[in-house]
DNA sequence: CTAAAATCCTGGTGGC
DNA sequence: TGCCACCAGGATTTTA
């Protein structure tokens, strides 16, 4: 569940407070959630020292000394609390790392699915990421150009990480909303105004999305409001904001989809 | 090639 | 009240 803009405002709340904490020890209480070498975050991450904290997409991006990095990924039900050592350990804590400070930093995860990777070359997790859409580099032209040898339908190719990194379900659906686009939509269809309302669309619902400090559906991910906000996701059969015309729900890419019928009417036909 | 479905997971929920 | 099928979903993997 947290995407781009829950991802931002977990990594702008810890950032200051985790830069130049050292490690001195894992505990691993799932083995699952280590993605790399299990042998090498128990005896290299201690002693290293966090450098910087940093998100791209969904990833939250520790950047070590001499060039080690510790990435996280919190997938659906991932959280991560600073916490003092001897403080009580959640049942859900998969790993926990301690500092040479007394503090520990608890990963815990409800479902299990969340990862962690401790590399050297952080582009084999990375590499494949699409533009960070919130980047002052990522200008129009180059979204319209990813839309080339582009096909199959909209929603689908928004959550596709490597097309463009950060968008999950809801701020897929909250996108193609503000666009005025049918989630199912050919892309192939799509011309260079829609791209434009797109390109607008994505950038305008994380920035508010951030604004509002994520958005918080349930326990797992506390503190924002942008759930406040939603135009579409999880308001099946609610009047639009706009026309008042029963939201719809439909699966896409095994996913729930919401929209309008009739304000995401944009280039029907799908 | 695309695209859909299965996979990994647990806890909450709705039906009976 | 208890049981169970089912749903939620990010990214990867498998199958069609």
């Amino acid at each position: 569940m947290p995407e781009l803009p829950e991802v931002e405002t977990i990594v702008r709340g810890l950032r200051n407070q985790l830069k130049g904490k050292v490690f001195s020890a894992i505990e691993i209480g799932w083995e699952n959630s280590i993605r790399t070498d299990r042998e090498e975050i128990t005896t290299i991450l201690p002693g290293k020292r966090i450098i910087s904290l940093d998100r791209r997409g969904k990833y939250i991006v520790f950047t070590l000394q001499h060039e080690w990095y510790l990435i996280i990924h919190l997938k659906m039900s991932g959280r991560l609390l600073l916490q003092h050592a001897d403080d009580e350990v959640h049942p859900h804590v998969r790993t926990s790392f301690f500092f040479h400070d007394g503090s520990s930093l608890r990963f815990q995860d409800m479902r299990k699915f969340g990862r962690v990777y401790f590399l050297q070359n952080s582009d084999s997790v990375l590499g494949n990421l699409g533009p960070e859409p919130l980047a002052d580099s990522f200008t129009l032209q180059e979204f319209q150009s990813l839309f080339e040898k582009r096909t199959g339908r909209l929603k689908p190719l928004l959550l596709n990480q490597q097309f463009i990194a950060g968008l999950g379900n809801i701020y897929a659906d909250e996108s193609c909303f503000t666009a005025g686009l049918h989630p199912a939509i050919s892309v192939n269809m799509l011309k260079k105004k829609h791209m434009k309302k797109l390109y607008h669309a994505i950038r305008g619902v994380l920035e508010c999305g951030i604004m509002n400090n994520g958005a918080s559906l349930d326990e797992i991910y506390q503190g924002g409001s942008f759930q406040n906000h939603f135009c579409v996701y999880g308001r099946t059969g609610k009047a639009c904001t706009t026309c008042q015309t029963p939201i719809e729900r439909i699966v896409l890419a095994g996913r729930s989809t919401h929209f309008c019928p009739s304000c995401q009417g944009g280039t029907r036909r799908h």
